[in-house]
DNA sequence: CACAAAATTTAACCTAGGCTACATCTTTTA
DNA sequence: TAAAAGATGTAGCCTAGGTTAAATTTTGTG
């Protein structure tokens, strides 16, 4: 016999890992440009050392990071001087901020605490794409409803 | 005013995303134990090959990775021969492949179509604590019952 | 059994994202 | 207002995970 399992094919498969690694590619610009409105809205302003510290990663990284998220066009700022984001930069925190509180919530309306529900929406995040968004949204308006 | 916003205390967010990093650390083991497993049981070997066409990578980025985890005790392999699982390697297949099932078909339980379910799982699976996959479980299971 | 094809290894290179140590600029305060 | 403290930038280093190209070994076939 040959095939005790059920494997994909070989390029759906490949098709898979790639979407994952693409996803993983976006993901530190996608955390960034959302602390950053974060804390504009919460502070007024996002400095380096903030970022560095909610991060938890040294201020040498957030420097090189906010050097390739300006070559994006996501961020500007000016030598020691706070950041800000482009228009771009704040139309993909908007999107981001929104999906990470559907992820959130919807991990809370299933069941789990509130903490683990926060560490775990923000690495799924990245990872919901817009239909299983769309599903994590129905299950929030049943419950709403139902609640 | 200080304050527009509901911030996390800057050491407890920190935690979230290195909490996110130490899973991005763990998740290429992850997939290549899962996926030699899959093999095994499917053709009854694992060659480099077949990993680099499964995982949309090339052949050179399959034995630098494998070299990896034959240094974290997971794998085994001579030259110019197939790959195999340690004991731990095993036990990690075994636990990996367990919960990718669990999000993939979470997914669908919850509306999500086949192909997206198993897109998403791949990336969801490495995010997922243990409290949240059993919150999955219990989905599933109502599902079941009410089936 | 020789030789062509296929698979694997090796080498040299790249980017992202971490780090520490040190230099420089800005802000606070004595 | 000058010195100390704090924030930012710069330099040099590291690992993971990618790449292509060339060398080598194994495998399959006439
Ligand atoms: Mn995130
Ligand atoms: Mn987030
Ligand atoms: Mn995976
Ligand atoms: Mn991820």
């Amino acid at each position: 016999m040959d095939g005790r399992g059920k494997l994909l094919k070989s390029k759906q498969q490949a098709d898979v890992f790639g979407r994952v690694r693409k996803a993983h590619q976006t993901e530190v610009a996608e955390d960034y440009v959302e602390l950053i409105a974060d804390l504009i809205a919460a502070q007024g302003e996002a400095r380096a050392a903030d970022l560095a510290a909610r991060l938890g990663v040294s201020h040498a990284t957030v420097t090189n990071t906010v050097q390739r998220l300006i070559g994006a066009g996501l961020v500007e700022s000016r030598p020691y001087r706070s950041i800000f984001l482009t228009d771009a930069g704040k139309r993909l925190a908007r999107v981001v901020r929104e999906r990470h509180l559907i992820v959130r919530d919807f991990l809370v309306v299933i069941g789990v605490d509130a903490e683990t529900a926060e560490n775990d929406a923000e690495g799924i995040e990245h990872h919901v794409s817009k239909e299983t968004l769309e599903a994590f949204v129905r299950m929030l308006r049943k419950s709403t409803s139902e609640g």
